[in-house]
DNA sequence: TTTATTTACGAAACCGTTTTCGGCAATAGA
DNA sequence: TCTATTGCCGAAAACGGTTTCGTAAATAAA
């Protein structure tokens, strides 16, 4: 398709390749009368730069990498807006890419990475990823990775995080302030970052209010609603039932409040729940649900943004690098009263 | 960075560049011995074609756009899974770019196409779309381009959509049938194509039973929660209110659901709501949320793999293509009763 | 006036891969 | 034995930009 080239456009003013090249990129080494006319053409064909010829010259993509397990719950999808949006201020263009929580694939994406097909790398480790060489080895070509919400604690890079610790800490202590007892922990996978710091964070304010941590309260669950639905019901159902629900993902929310339902133990007379969610329609639940919202957007955009300090200046140094913006706990129905219906 | 290169495998080697190269794509031009030998070097090197050279030689960049409005509700994040799973299979890439429902960011967006940066498009028009001009010249260039959801009526390429008018119609006609007398249409565009269809099929579920459409209950609403909960509740806050709502778009649900709470208003009992909506959540709503669910995984994988069959044979047309997948309507609490409590 | 410097441009190499074309040797066919 | 074919490989020209370096003319400095 006749795409018009820097070819095209010195030879219908009588330039050389290189003097027009020069031009477009607004060179000192060309006078502005020759910029005009050049200029002036170019926007008269439409002239488009080719991407890639450039990219293979200046090594150079423009281009970054987003890595995430999966864009279903409404985390990524904020986190994708936000990404996008300093992306698109700075420029660059966004490739993205999803493990479908699978180690393999994460691998073989990010070896892919070593190509030079981007930049720069934003991920967010998939619930399989124990092993980091994949990534030591992209962040070792010296290429800029920087880690959102899911990240390795033994790579020497950005992470932009949320205080998973702290806010499931608070998730806890406000549950036993408002009468339970017996608060069970459900996540969804045992070598998550931020499921361990947020495990941690129920643990350490049950033991800070001389409650035992008991094994059965901790629940792994499922990947799919439905296998979910099952696991809690049969927790529910047992006469050692707990009084409190820490729900560490969001798509445990709607088995959870199934699982109530089909038990007729009514939230949050009999139990109290609260869940990791950005979910609107928190608002709207019956009762209206207690969460703990992470900032999706704002890592995103936060994330992006060191990823293109680095991207800026060669010498930024990402190793030390570290963000952390907290989460908040939106306090409704779902566990108030203390204790009575 | 020292990556290897074609080159270095050659010197290696003691081959020509040409011959190891050929001996990667597995050309017959090369022994078996050689191919051996190159191939263990390659793995062994870790080598990883640059894919700019590849791109720019080739004229192929193995990689699509997906062009969204934003991937904040759950149908576009189910649309990118969709898409993003038939891309890995196929070993694209795919750059994601965000509108932002900006008629002009679409448009900087689809004039960089016309560069060889994709190979073929997916897109959801932006909500200020009603030119199409710049559709229509990437299309012009012969590129593939694809329409899902939201598509431009007039730009003769393949269109992947659900059946917009047929479960408005049936949503309405539920509703008629549940007992309302006044429906309202709660929309956010008026120059949606998925809009104008859904009232389309509003209007025609009134005419067919003898109820006249009415233009105060066709509501034009606003983009942020907050002016929709306004609006909202002024509309059910009159004396001439309606019985019934149909929400066309998701984020329309919460601003519902909050003013029909705020206004003591039951739901079914005094009004009756259902929703376009694919959130999980319409389970736990209270009450259970009558929703017209969109297929979005498959809508999404439906188009990236219209789109693949025109990039895999050249001259597959994609003029006629089109592809409808039925929504559904999932009847549950929000719209139940012959208009009792 | 002579010399030094600046201005404005072009030739050519280069980025890494693909592809065309040509050629040499080994084999097959006559 | 001589020719035709096949198998295997390399040289070189692309792809479309960018960048280095050289240079002629114009200007400034001496």
């Amino acid at each position: 398709m006749g795409n018009t080239t820097i070819k095209i456009l010195a030879k219908e003013l009588n330039l050389s390749v290189a003097s027009v090249s020069k031009a477009l990129r607004d060179s000192h080494e060309i006078s502005n009368k020759t910029k005009q006319k050049v200029l002036a053409l170019a926007k008269k064909l439409n002239y488009i730069p080719n991407p890639y010829a450039s990219s293979l010259r200046k090594r150079i993509s423009k281009t970054i990498a987003v890595v995430l397990p999966e864009v279903a719950d409404s985390f990524f999808s904020l986190a994708i807006n936000g990404i996008e949006s300093v992306a698109q201020d700075k420029g660059y263009h966004v490739l993205i890419y999803l493990t479908h929580e699978s180690f393999a694939r994460e691998e073989a994406i990010l070896n892919e990475f070593k190509s030079g097909r981007v930049d720069g790398i934003l991920i967010s480790v998939s619930a399989e990823t124990i092993d980091s060489n994949h990534i030591k080895e992209v962040v070792a070509t010296g290429k800029p990775v920087v880690f959102f919400d899911r990240i390795c604690e033994d790579v020497e890079t950005a992470r932009v995080i949320t205080d998973d610790f702290e806010s499931s800490y608070q998730a806890t202590r406000h549950l036993l302030q408002q009468g339970c007892k017996k608060i069970a922990y459900l996540y969804t996978s045992a070598n998550l970052s931020i499921n361990n710091k947020r495990m941690e964070g129920y643990k350490k304010a049950l033991t800070d209010n001389d409650i035992k941590i008991t094994a059965a309260d901790i629940i792994l669950c499922d990947s799919d609603t439905e296998g979910n639905y099952n696991i809690i019901k049969k927790i529910l159902g047992k006469k050692e039932k707990p009084d409190g629900i820490i729900a560490c993902v969001e798509k445990l929310t709607t088995p959870v409040y199934l699982a109530c339902n089909e038990l007729k133990l009514p939230i949050p007379g009999k139990i109290k729940v609260v869940s990791f969610t950005n979910l609107p329609a928190a608002l709207i639940l019956s009762p209206t649900l207690t969460t703990i919202t992470q900032p999706a957007f704002e890592m995103g955009k936060m994330a992006a943004s060191v990823l293109f300090k680095a991207l800026e200046k060669s010498n930024y140094n990402l190793k030390k690098e570290m963000v952390v913006i907290p989460s908040v706990l939106n306090i409704r129905q779902s566990t108030s009263g203390g204790g009575s219906v």
